[in-house]
DNA sequence: TAATCGTGGTT
DNA sequence: TAACCAAGATT
């Protein structure tokens, strides 16, 4: 039998993609291991996001919260405003709880076992594989979208997802070296983001283009082959734009749980086929004449806008004026910011 | 188990 | 333009 594991370990040492978070091969022989907390944070900023979206996130947070310590003693609110734009807010929160827990439980010490990270907030089993095998060169098997994709393609398994993604772990596990994990598990990524790729792999280049069953039955191409999915439907909702004369505007944090939980937001109607207008205080409002779009992951968004000048005793029944100094509009989620792009001109300063 | 949860880039 | 896709977790 081949060492594919080898093989490709091999590919790696001359083709790992750069990272600012990750340690290169030849370091890595060398003992070096990355630190933890930017792994961590980079696994978890990953989490359905590209490296491309993740650089400068992880870059800022790394600067503003160079430990464990630091995140954790951080304030929320600033917390989820450095996240904004990034998405799937319920990772900021979680992430929060998770470096509190590691300060609180672990003296600041991440844990070294998928046991004991898969028990942290925000860390399910690819993260934790990914932490203990990436972090602490532990022997444990990462399963992403990637992973998923190699395995499908080299065993040619047409079963589809995410009904097979028990057979392709058991694939994966079986592959995973005892030498050098870490990279072993980066490698299998990067080989997926750069070669095996979702439409068009480049399996003339692929250093598992023999042992590959998919390569050799023409089939690369078309796997893994998923369940479809429904189509999105459209929602409609209200939001009201309110200003003060003071230059303060009226805004709301979202409740924890749910769509943009914990996010600074517009206040406005619930999001439906009919809402219902909701005004926070009672004004002369005005609707702007264009509406804001925007797409989420299962439905498309439309946004009619409400303006109105509020005076400096209004008194509303949600949300609170935030002073033009302490609002800043890249604290948003797009959605909002989308709104505050159309609605700032006709509110702007007398 | 299936639905929920963002965003930006690619095709 | 619409669908697809990205280093998934949670409930």
């Amino acid at each position: 039998m081949r060492d594919l594991s080898s093989e490709l370990l091999a590919w790696y040492d001359a083709h790992a993609r750069e990272m600012p978070w990750r340690v290169a091969p030849a370091d890595r022989k060398a003992g070096v291991l990355p630190d933890p907390y930017a792994v961590w944070m980079s696994e978890v900023m990953l989490q359905q996001t590209t490296v491309a979206a993740v650089r400068d996130y992880h870059r800022k947070f790394l600067q503003i919260w160079p430990t464990v310590h630091d995140l954790a003693a951080a304030d929320d609110a600033d917390v989820m405003a450095a996240w904004a734009g990034l998405g799937y807010y319920a990772r900021a929160r979680n992430l929060l709880k998770c470096a509190r827990a590691v300060v609180a439980d672990y003296d600041g010490i991440f844990p070294e076992t998928y046991a004991e990270l898969l028990k942290l907030p925000g860390i399910g089993p690819y993260t934790a594989a990914a932490v203990a095998a990436i972090a602490f060169d532990r022997r444990e098997t990462v399963v992403d979208g990637n992973v998923e994709r190699v395995m499908a393609r080299l065993h040619d398994i047409h079963a589809p997802l995410p009904g097979s993604k028990a057979e392709l772990t058991a694939r994966a596990e079986e592959l995973t070296p005892q030498d050098r994990p870490g990279d072993y598990a980066q490698a299998v990524m990067d080989l997926g983001a750069t070669i095996c790729t979702p439409r068009s792999p480049a399996c003339g280049i692929c250093p598992w283009r023999e042992p590959c069953a998919a390569r050799d039955a023409g089939t690369a191409g078309e796997l893994p082959k998923k369940t479809p999915k429904k189509k999105t439907p459209t929602r409609f909702g209200i939001v009201y734009v309110a200003r003060r004369k003071d230059g303060a505007w009226l805004l709301e944090t979202r409740p924890e749980n749910g769509l943009l939980g914990g996010m600074l937001g517009w206040p406005g109607s619930a999001w439906t086929d009919d809402p219902e207008p909701q005004p926070p205080f009672e004004a002369e409002w005005t609707e702007l004449s264009e509406e804001a779009r925007h797409t989420f992951t299962h439905f498309h968004l439309r946004l009619k806008i409400m303006t109105a000048r509020a005076g400096l005793d209004t008194r509303p029944l949600r949300g609170e004026f935030l002073s033009q100094g302490k609002f800043n509009p890249t604290a948003l989620p797009t959605a909002m910011r989308k709104v505050f792009d159309l609605a700032h001109l006709t509110l702007r300063d007398d």
